[in-house]
DNA sequence: GAGGATTTGTGCGTATGTATG
DNA sequence: GCATACATACGCACAAATCCT
């Protein structure tokens, strides 16, 4: 249950304590109000020093996931992963729901290339088609949360950059060029550690976990719209693919 | 371009550069030969010594990404990815194919016990119900790919473990209690470093990344048959999930 | 094949970060 | 806060293997 520690392979105690901590939080570590284990308890349960939790408390609390009161204890402020659903309607708001109070998408730039060569592959374009490339951010209650890069045919999306820039949302951007509605047609997912523009735009700490997902989106018609690739920050996320409520027939 | 590095933040730096060097290869770095550039040359890249990259090419070199040849120079081993599927009907086997010329699945522990509160939500079952659990490690041509904890209701499936272990299949160990067929009900992912039972398990460097699916697994009627925890070694496999396949209709 | 250039492997001394009691 | 031990990072020097002219 508690994960093992080890020392020696390039990231400090107090750090994989703090990435224990957060994820024990969502395990029901800390009692229903909030309060986590006195300092001297996690460090037996972590077997280590109680110097070694506080600076991985210190590196929570810094955060802003942890807040310290002399004399009363340690405080959860935020609490649980959000969990993502993965499936034929996968939306960025609409999926994460009633989990935050405010969830939004905002565009962080956007180009027009030539499309790569996977990238004409999912869109099923002829090689060098023009495309629009858009960055974008996706925050829960203002704490980043995934960085999205997303291709479009340029001819067929023109100005897809500005509305999307506009409107915050993709459902919406792409209504407004007669894509009333779409489908995810397959998500592809892998796990590898935070490179530097993922640890800069996701505020994660280096050598962070990112999920990488890669997706087609399809039109009714079944022709491909926008392919993408998402990288989610590890620690406060949780994908989710609910096969049956897809597939049951 | 250039990763920017920071000390002091928990993370040594040799860490942060060695994933700056696997991301890198993704993008290039290497030449058509899969030849790295030199140390030296990364040592300024980087702006570190080359004690430090040579740390970093150490420890990617140990995960089997990369292989060093004195006086000719630090070469990328190529392996791909196994690509396992995920939706209705992912079964170990049957999903990996023809990627690998032998895929098998072995036991290697079970006991009974009293349901854990999240194994009663899952399978259904009320409370201190028995179960029966069952550890297993899934191998593509010997390379470990997986590793399984799954529970079944100990009544139900009198026996299981000895069949299972004995079939190296969970499905032809269902068919054998009467479960015809079966299908996935839903699957949750997350990733996580390695615990120190995954790197035994899985011949994992110690650092690395595991992918974990929590799924369960209902009998054709919509009853809970099976709930799992599988942990993946990232980077042997890439999870998909084809949304299309199962619900398009 | 001889010799120089390139590249990886090794040793040592020192300063700072990390972890313990 | 202090003392101690180990890990990390640097700088310099040189050895060993390979490549090129």
């Amino acid at each position: 249950m508690t994960a093992r520690l080890q020392r020696g392979l390039g990231v400090a105690l107090w750090r994989q304590i703090a990435d224990g901590i957060r994820a024990g939080i969502a395990n029901g570590l800390a009692d229903e109000t909030g309060r986590l284990p006195p300092e001297a308890e996690l460090a037996e349960r972590f077997g280590v020093n109680r110097h070694t939790v506080r600076a991985a408390i210190a590196a929570l609390a810094h955060e802003g996931v942890l807040e310290s009161q002399q004399g009363r204890g340690t405080y959860v402020r935020r609490r649980k992963r959000l969990i993502y659903p993965i499936g034929e309607r996968t939306r960025f708001s609409a999926g994460l729901g009633d989990q935050a109070r405010d969830t939004r998408s905002e565009m962080i730039g956007t180009a027009n290339e030539s499309a790569a060569a996977w990238v004409t592959a999912a869109l099923d374009l002829a090689t060098g088609t023009g495309v629009v490339r858009i960055e974008s951010l996706g925050r829960a209650d203002g704490i980043p949360v995934s960085r999205s890069t997303s291709w479009f045919e340029a001819d067929r999306f023109e100005g897809i950059a500005e509305l999307f820039s506009s409107t915050g949302s993709m459902t919406a951007a792409l209504a407004g060029l007669g894509v009333a509605d779409y489908r995810r047609a397959s998500t592809s997912i892998e796990a590898r550690h935070a490179e530097e523009a993922d640890t800069r735009e996701l505020q994660l700490a280096p050598g962070a976990i990112v999920i990488v997902t890669r997706a087609v989106n399809c039109d009714l018609s079944g022709r491909p719209v926008q392919c993408s690739v998402t990288r989610f920050a590890a620690d406060r996320v949780e994908l989710v693919v609910d096969t049956m409520a897809l597939g049951g027939k």
